[in-house]
DNA sequence: CAGCCGTCTTGACGGTTGTCCAAATTATTG
DNA sequence: CAATAATTTGGACAACCGTCAAGACGGCTG
């Protein structure tokens, strides 16, 4: 409105104000990460955030200084775990000069992610199930959800067009395929089931080529 | 052991045993039919004992006298909910006489119980992601994902059968694919897309083809 | 230095949870 | 019918939950 007449000291405390903003942004994240420390480890359903707190650096009135719910905070979770996973295999796309090298490159960092980073995927798997029920979770969760589907379109595009092809099922599809196999995989793989990677990685590698 | 030397009064009181068992075991099955309906309505997470009871025609003490545990409750629905599902499409693929009438007959009944059995299928999914966190859901959790898979399995196999060919895919795969469909338009449709069971007859109808 | 402000700690609150149990009720047996 | 067992009830219990608020802490400004 009167930003035209807006002086150097006003112009200072906006600074000053966007600054305090961005400060507490950050310790939202760092105690969004912290949080999903615990989610991942016990679940939607029995993470409590006393628990949270416990687990971490923080006392559990400071999970409600910053977020104004428990669902505020989760929900930080949860967007905050997007920026993590959906940029994964990008740089294989990215490097990847053959049909080969981009299949090798996949599979090796999709078998990397489902054996080091399985409680954050159970933790993704639950969140969805939970936005299945809770209204609050649904935006957020299908964004990610149309992220994953492009993260995975993308790789499908570029193995096509390391052939001269192009993909041979719509970008739907396809993510539910992938998305199918690994949850699938995973919880193959919590159950201590030895073949759950190297059975994913086989069907992985057979499906490539009739696809694209 | 001595059941040789079982005499007829030994005999009756094992008659009546197993009828007691059987007036427990089915007594079982219609606190863990009450339980699936609250559970359907509130998710794993958010649904207690008492909740349930009061849903039912019940009082929370006989859960307890049925079920040692929480956990036992639910692996009892669980195990409950899979004698419904598994045989929902058997019908359909035994009286169609050719490839039009399976395909119909298919997307007619999975548009029929995305839209009419939602919170049992989104229960469903609830918990299988708990069984990633839960050691004793797993078991159960991971029989009926065969028996899904089999399911589908007959479905693609019948439908390959009537145009002289073959399943292109592996029966994992194929599950896979179809979950992850069925998934996503659960969670669309819930969100109150209209388009969701549309998009996901529309996606069926073009992939059967291809498939087999 | 005093005062203020953002940050954080701590303890308390009402309500809910799973579990247990003693008593009441119903069914079954002798 | 009496007595014994099976079933059901509903309240008590400790533990836990999310939320809140009063106050402590520490850095910054005037």
């Amino acid at each position: 409105m009167a930003r035209q007449a807006t002086g150097a000291a006003q112009r200072v405390a906006v600074a000053a104000e966007t600054l305090r903003d961005e400060k507490f942004n950050a310790r939202r994240i760092e105690l969004a990460e912290a949080a999903l420390e615990t989610l991942g480890e016990l679940g939607f359903a029995r993470t409590s955030l006393r628990e949270i707190a416990q687990n971490s650096a923080f006392t559990h009135g400071v999970f409600h200084y910053y977020f104004s719910d428990k669902l505020d905070l989760i929900c930080c979770c949860v967007r905050h775990y997007k920026a993590k996973c959906v940029t994964r295999y990008d740089e294989v796309v990215t490097t990847a000069r053959s049909r080969d090298e981009l299949t090798e490159g996949f599979l090796a960092k999709l078998a990397a992610t489902l054996e080091n980073e399985a409680r954050m995927h159970r933790l993704w798997y639950d969140l969805r199930s939970q936005a299945m029920f809770e209204p609050a979770f649904r935006k957020d969760v299908l964004e990610i959800d149309k992220s994953l589907e492009a993260m995975i379109w993308r790789i499908a595009t570029r193995y096509a067009e390391l052939g001269n092809k192009r993909p041979a099922s719509s970008p739907a599809a396809l993510y539910a395929l992938f998305d199918g196999l690994f949850q699938s995989a995973l919880l193959r793989h919590l159950a201590n089931d030895e073949k759950a990677v190297p059975d994913l990685l086989d069907e992985v590698r057979r499906l490539l080529p009739t696809i694209c």
